[in-house]
DNA sequence: CATTTATGTCAGCCATGTTGACTTTTTTCG
DNA sequence: CGAAAAAAGTCAACATGGCTGACATAAATG
């Protein structure tokens, strides 16, 4: 298992350098790009949703949500139902960052299974989702699963051939 | 492939924080973790092998390494040809401290493929080297090979049932 | 009205990265 | 041999992104 062991690390180094370049043009770094690719993925999402998935401090949250809001990537609104609640969303200027890594990031991914054979797809979920602790893995695919129904919503909404 | 992207981070934050908790009660990081893990596997490697796998700068490395000394986990003596050179080893403690991290990230990566499917690990391994940057793909390779075969001829001169 | 919840903020600390400058020891090469 | 290069180590200062503890405010809830 050593060599996996040290693939891993090796794989994921490089895939968190890639936003993390577009990032440092921005004065940002790897926890802000945490915080926008949830918020994209969860748009209306409450601050405490998003401390949930990072497991993070409040205080360590509050540094990089303020930066992006003070510079405009992410739009803080009080909740309708319940105003003490802030509903993050991201403001065009973030969306357009944002397809940037996620774009890259996909690719990669591509590329990489694309050289690991067909059908590799569902088989590397699998092993991913069996990495993750197994008290976390039904709250994870719900998350997944949540934010992925949100896209198909909006994009329904939107005609298909809108995004 | 957003999904891909947040399973990565979540199981890579899972698989992470095992070392991370037993080298906690040592007052160690996450540093120090990958420092043990690589002198483990390359036994005599000069300080400088160490820095081009880690990629990070001397004087960072320096500050674990010298805690990692101090504290007997790493022995650093000088190479018998090339007397400038600090060859790092484990010490007894070192390895009885390696061989605990080896051991429970190697039974989630074993679980994890047993649950994804027969055959899964040369998938996984084939997607994982794909995810490295190409131009690092063959070098990590190499370090790979070289690592296992040096472990094979470690067991062979302590005979079969040694380790 | 008292309590709880959601959020934000100040202050300070820790781990682990960074740059830049410099030293010592040893090897290598013209 | 002597100059240059290589391997390692060190000092100082700084950045990022975690952390704890203590509070403050607004709004919902019972």
């Amino acid at each position: 298992m050593l060599d996996l062991i040290e693939l891993l690390f090796f794989a994921y180094r490089n895939f968190v350098s890639d936003p993390d370049e577009i990032l440092h043009g921005f004065g940002f770094g790897r926890a802000h790009h945490r915080v926008l690719h949830f918020v994209n993925r969860h748009p209306g999402m409450r601050v405490t949703d998003l401390l949930d998935i990072l497991r993070i401090t409040k205080q360590s949250l509050g540094r990089v949500l303020r930066e992006l809001v003070d510079q405009g990537f992410i739009d803080s609104r009080a909740g309708a139902s319940d105003r003490r609640q802030r509903l993050l969303y991201l403001t065009p200027k973030g969306e357009e960052l944002t397809r940037e890594f996620v774009a890259i990031q996909s690719r990669r991914i591509q590329r990489a299974l694309e050289e690991s054979g067909t059908d590799s797809r569902d088989l590397v979920r699998r092993f991913l989702v069996a990495m993750i602790d197994p008290e976390d893995r039904s709250p994870t695919e719900k998350l997944i699963a949540r934010a992925d129904q949100a896209v198909e919503a909006r994009s329904l909404v939107r005609g298909p051939t809108a995004g």
